[in-house]
DNA sequence: TATTTTTGGATTGTTAACAATCTGTGTTAT
DNA sequence: ATAACACAGATTGTTAACAATCCAAAAATA
């Protein structure tokens, strides 16, 4: 079984009468989001093909699409690899991040429902869990999912895509340069972030959540030289 | 000659030893920021195959990555579409630019170098040349222009490429709401802009840029109804 | 006449075979 | 022993033919 059989395997494969190439574009992302797919993989057609039991060309469409998202790097005559942001790239991707979720807060504070603010509280006990038992991946994927369902909350669209793309960079990013301690997501300021906006202070919701982005770029060492790189991120030197 | 073939014949038909699909994107990209494809267009594989010189596949590719872009809708067995944003979409859109073009316009501010601030002057001289001689696609082209320079000079990749997509749809929906008058960027908003970033006013920038997106967002009359659906974009109702 | 059904053409979706390119291995020559 | 070269397997890129679906106009029915 290949690296990215394991990494996809005990996915969407329920067929769920969805298209095809959504399955394949999200079985995938999730698998980035969760960082079972790490930076600089070889995504090879006929391993994808087999997996999804389905024809090169749909797989091809899917990887368009995912390097439309800028997720994965498409290289002409060589293949398709999970992207490796730089340094760089990091930066330039937490900017965005605090620009837009800046926006996503105080859209959270004007419109959640109590139904929202139940739910975010939901999750914070999820997060909570897997983090009381030491399920690392799981309190990685719900850390993300954190920000994703503020997104949802702040119900605008846009801003909602674009802050999906960019925490699936953030993955990339934090399975690349994360320090093996800290860097997840300090889940009391997740909750003291919920509380701003239960109490309706735009401002203080804007301010601790610009915070927290800082601390988790903080926590992320960039190694003074390349990214930790395996054979195949070599080649994925961004032109 | 259909009228895609209008939108798109004088074209970067020139070969340029860029790969074909691109050529392809951009071409489609380039149409629509400028006006000359509309909402609502099809974009049908035979046409385009046949106007590039080239394999459907190719076209497909081309088609998902704009579907990508969300500057075209696809219907599945149906074909692909020019996008045609509903009003909550042009806000959601205008409050993204605005959340964007915030941090684009401080990093300007930040970075901009005196080769930058003449690239800018020298722009706002195309655009009053341009609307001084009444020529109405060449004064939106470089309208777009201007916000697309401005990302530049922010040298934020990420943040650039949202806000080029995001013209691009600014595009569609002054192209389908725009009250004849009015509308287009009033260019001493945007000399007014350029002076800011000169005098490394960061504040004001910042004001100057959020006003002039509020009123172009202002100039926008979204008619109580439909848009002015011209046949084919009664199907394209978003689900 | 108005509504439904049928039917033909056109368009999109799918598949498989073929061509071009790359990667790694093994050989040869210096 | 090292470097350049050549070959074979594997991977990506391209193409064309075929199948399924949709759309619009004509025919049939009420």
């Amino acid at each position: 079984m290949t690296p990215v059989a394991q990494a996809l395997a005990a996915c969407n494969l329920g067929d769920m009468d969805k298209p095809l190439e959504t399955i394949i574009v999200d079985s995938i992302l999730d698998a980035i989001a969760d960082q079972r797919l790490r930076a600089g993989t070889k995504l090879g057609e006929q391993a994808l093909s087999d997996l999804f039991r389905c024809n090169r060309a749909h797989v091809r469409r899917a990887l368009a699409t995912l390097t439309a998202y800028r997720v994965v790097d498409h290289l002409p005559n060589r293949g398709a690899f999970v992207a490796t942001p730089t340094p760089q790239d990091a930066r330039d991707i937490f900017q965005a991040r605090r620009a837009i979720e800046r926006v996503i807060c105080r859209n959270a504070v004007n419109q959640a429902t109590e139904q929202d603010i139940a739910d975010l509280r939901s999750h914070l006990a999820q997060e909570a869990a897997a983090k009381g038992q030491g399920n690392r991946p799981a309190a990685v994927r719900l850390s993300r999912g954190f920000h994703v369902l503020l997104g949802r909350v702040g119900r605008n669209p846009v801003l909602s895509r674009y802050l999906e793309e960019l925490t699936m960079q953030s993955s990339l990013i934090i399975g690349l340069y994360a320090s093996a301690h800290g860097t997840l997501c300090a889940e009391d300021e997740h909750a003291r972030l919920v509380d701003a906006i239960e109490a309706r202070d735009p401002d203080a919701a804007q301010r601790l959540l610009d915070e927290h982005l800082r601390h988790i770029e903080a926590g992320i060492e960039f190694g003074d030289e390349a990214p930790p790189t395996d054979m195949l991120s070599a080649v994925l030197k961004r032109s």
